[in-house]
DNA sequence: TATTGTTATACTCTATAACTATA
DNA sequence: TATAGTTATAGAGTATAACAATA
């Protein structure tokens, strides 16, 4: 065994008579820091950015017309302030965008603007590749069986709230 | 769909020719995250403690000889001064000790105390609940096939460095 | 009164680099 | 020279709570 295999093989802390579910978090949760952090590696070194103002821009990307800072604050899971502290990040690099919205004068639509749109087009590329590269050790079958069971994992959490 | 559920389908800003990699990564990223946010807060409410020590612990625990701060560094993915903190956190309340290794005086071993054992049998017991419950949506057999799968992906991780 | 968003604050975790002591 | 560990520092990320403006 290498001692980088030893280094990560967290999983036989697992020791009860539930080893079963146990190994499975840690080598669930083993797997995503790895990805994870590559990720974050790479945001930083190229594009001198962070996951969650990746994030935040994605979000508006798929969301042209705009998101309001409370949609943004449950989507990426976070709570107000932060969302305002990443959003005003970004505004002052001209990146992003506050609107008021008629109507409603406590609410402001938050969108990419034209800079920040082909700044994101160019991150998005890039991690794209680290995540092919990161799954390119299944098959296109396996691929598609973790995607479903993941689904179950993840519906179920959604009924445990 | 629920509120919820569009709150966490972070999962179709996908996109590209290689959705299926990136529908893969979202959704990985979200398992991880909700159980994780769920342990996290379950070890500050319950146990007033943080899942890095909880780790660290952990790996003591795994480990009854003692590890030298080296391994835990390597074992826990983190640079040496925040094994340090940690350490010496856990060393002022008692719950771990740090011996001198004969032969190098370089060196220190960091056990748990008894204490510490007492203390970190009752928050595994408690993290065990947490994580059956986490995974409860899952058949045995879907339970050994997500483990599988997974173990592949951890696999290619390494191969990557 | 309730809601949207901001501000202020504090804390944990992390990496980096300079440093001490020992090998 | 190299290694084990510490210290100092800075920054990311987060939650909480008090606050202002508006509904």
């Amino acid at each position: 065994m290498s001692e980088l295999q030893e280094t990560l093989d967290m999983e036989a802390r697992a020791h009860s008579e539930h080893a079963q579910e146990l190994r499975l978090w840690l080598r669930l949760l083993t797997c995503s820091q790895l990805i994870e952090k590559r990720v974050r590696a790479g945001l930083r070194e190229h594009f001198d950015t962070t996951l969650p103002r990746f994030d935040l821009m994605a979000q508006l990307e798929r969301h042209p017309e705009g998101l309001k800072m409370k949609d943004l604050s449950h989507r990426l899971m976070v709570t107000g302030g932060n969302v305002t502290g990443i959003t005003d990040q970004l505004v002052a690099e001209g990146l992003v965008e506050r609107t008021g919205v008629e109507g409603d004068r406590r609410v402001f639509r938050v969108r990419l603007t034209e800079l920040g749109r082909r700044s994101f087009a160019d991150m998005a590329e890039q991690h794209e590749h680290w995540i092919v590269e990161a799954f390119e050790g299944l098959t296109p079958r396996e691929l598609e069986q973790l995607h479903r069971l993941l689904g179950k994992v993840k519906q179920y959490q959604k009924e445990l709230e």
